[in-house]
DNA sequence: GGATTTTATAACATTTTGTTATGAAGGAAG
DNA sequence: CTTCCTTCATAACAAAATGTTATAAAATCC
């Protein structure tokens, strides 16, 4: 045995995620007595105690806890780098990986990448949604080969490439009162019940600002950082919203009533790639493509009649 | 035989990194024969052929290249976390809370704790600032991993150990006609306008006591618990009191003379962690380190001239 | 062709990691 | 207070992984 062996730190970790030595033998596959060991080891051979008994269960220490937080920023499993072989070996002619944030994961982009791929059966591809933050880190550490973010995040490990700004639009129960009006302005919204995107973006602002500047009195009791939920509850009755189009174009036979909202409002985003790695080919031809399907999207939707 | 296993992987990385197989066995202190083993049985388990016979030494193809990314990958991950380790048993990293009175948070525990953090980068703290009996209950609560509390309070969830005791000073307006006198005694105090600290302080009780035992008739109108106020208000000519010597010598700038007072009245506290978890190991050091900072400030403050 | 260097393979030995069985500790219920 | 249950720790054994020495095969150079 010389240096931590990546056995004992998943078995590490499981047992700090479950809060015991059996739940955490379950969760990797062996038996307790094995994860006792192990964790036995692994406090000796580091020199330091990580568990203390309580109660009948083990409880983290603080060192525990903050060599946890490095586990999870820097462990690479055996299991990753066995997937990565079945890859090489299934891959003949093309592998893209790709993180997008909710808004486009949930139904846009995946409907575009499913058309994408018919016209390159060998091309192979992985797609994960995570927030905005979580695509730039997974970019950036090169667990993707590219990523969808919202507004204009920096890195200094990635490089940032505009796609069309989509315009905010104003999502209602179907059996609202305001269902009959083609276009929405604030002052549609005085007094209505609100359903508020999370503090942190930078849409949020915006929109906060577009309503203080009309004198516009919300309803403010509900907030949700996703902006699919907040359709879900437009949808339920709950509340009314302003939401990306991809979302609410997703959610438009869901109970929902879509409608242009005056003024612009742009939902901003970006695709992200290593600045020092030579994206794939396939990637520089995704983006290209995927901005163009854009551009047909934003188009269509200028045309449209209200969506029913 | 399940996953890739470490030491496979070890044997790949050396024969990537070195080029042969037999320079890969002495990189990881081997025989050859163990590193021929172990590449055939992993290029058997991923279904690649990784190396190509060039000559008489191994080529790596560029499947062996690109798994080879991420093997690296992985092992910078477990370095760092092994360094991690390396870190909080040497106690230079992890995180410590602490919870102090205000006699001590103020300006002597904060700067002897950023003195602790400048040689321990990856230390994180958080420090507030508590009346005593909130900090046993926020040490109690393990809402900190540290307390630093007055008196000698007892809770059955803490645990306790004293810290050296600090004699109370005299604090006087810059301007009072005892700030001619080096060194003050209670009958000095006689008919003088008197800032006492809150009802609830042992020290207070001590203080009264010394005063009423030697038959002195102090003007009794003002009272603060807390000791940076009664400095304040004694520079700004209200009255005089006694301080801990931590607050006196904040405040010391400020518009006040500080002077030793006989006879010696303590100013007792301790440090305090919760009884039934072993403290994090730089809760220790800190105790400690802190211990000592108190011995030789008191020392100096013993061989220092009236301070002005 | 022979000598040298390198890798591959076989047989056996040692170490590590897994399992089943049992003991110890803590907490809840009667 | 005793009993029962749950959980972790430890021991003994089994299986798998990893190590060694000895030998064979392949490639290159003189």
């Amino acid at each position: 045995m010389r240096g931590l062996n990546p056995r004992q730190i998943e078995a590490f970790r499981a047992v700090v995620l479950t809060g015991g030595v059996g739940m955490a033998a379950k969760l990797i596959n062996v038996t307790q007595p094995a994860v006792s060991r192990m964790i036995r080891d692994l406090q000796q051979q580091v020199g330091l105690t990580l568990f203390e008994r309580r109660g009948t269960g083990l409880v983290p220490t603080s060192e525990a806890l903050s060599l946890y937080a490095e586990v999870e920023r820097a462990f690479v499993g055996l299991d990753r780098i066995s997937q990565m072989a079945t890859e090489l070996r299934t891959r003949r002619a093309g592998f893209l990986r790709i993180a997008a944030l909710p808004a486009l994961a949930n139904g846009f982009l995946p409907r575009f990448a499913g058309r994408f791929l018919i016209e390159r059966p060998k091309l192979d591809l992985v797609l994960s949604g995570l927030v905005s933050h979580a695509v730039v880190a997974a970019v950036a550490q090169g667990q993707c080969d590219l990523g969808f973010a919202e507004g204009s995040i920096e890195h200094a490990a990635v490089r940032l490439e505009r796609m069309l700004p989509a315009p905010y639009m104003a999502v209602l129960p179907q059996d609202h009162r305001l269902a009959r009006k083609t276009r929405l302005r604030p002052v549609d919204f005085e007094g209505e019940s609100f359903i508020s995107l999370g503090h942190s973006s930078v849409s949020r602002f915006r929109i906060d600002r577009v309503f203080a500047d009309h004198g516009v009195r919300r309803v403010m009791r509900i907030e949700t950082p996703l902006s699919e939920i907040a359709c879900s509850l437009a949808g339920s009755g709950a509340g009314i919203t302003l939401c990306d189009p991809f979302t609410a174009t997703e959610y438009a036979t869901r109970g929902i009533v879509v409608r242009p909202f005056e003024p612009r409002v742009d939902f901003e985003f970006a695709a992200l790639y290593a600045a020092q790695r030579t994206p794939p080919p396939v990637a520089r031809e995704f983006i290209d493509n995927f901005q163009a399907h854009i551009m047909t999207f934003l188009r269509q939707l200028a045309r449209r009649a209200p969506s029913s």
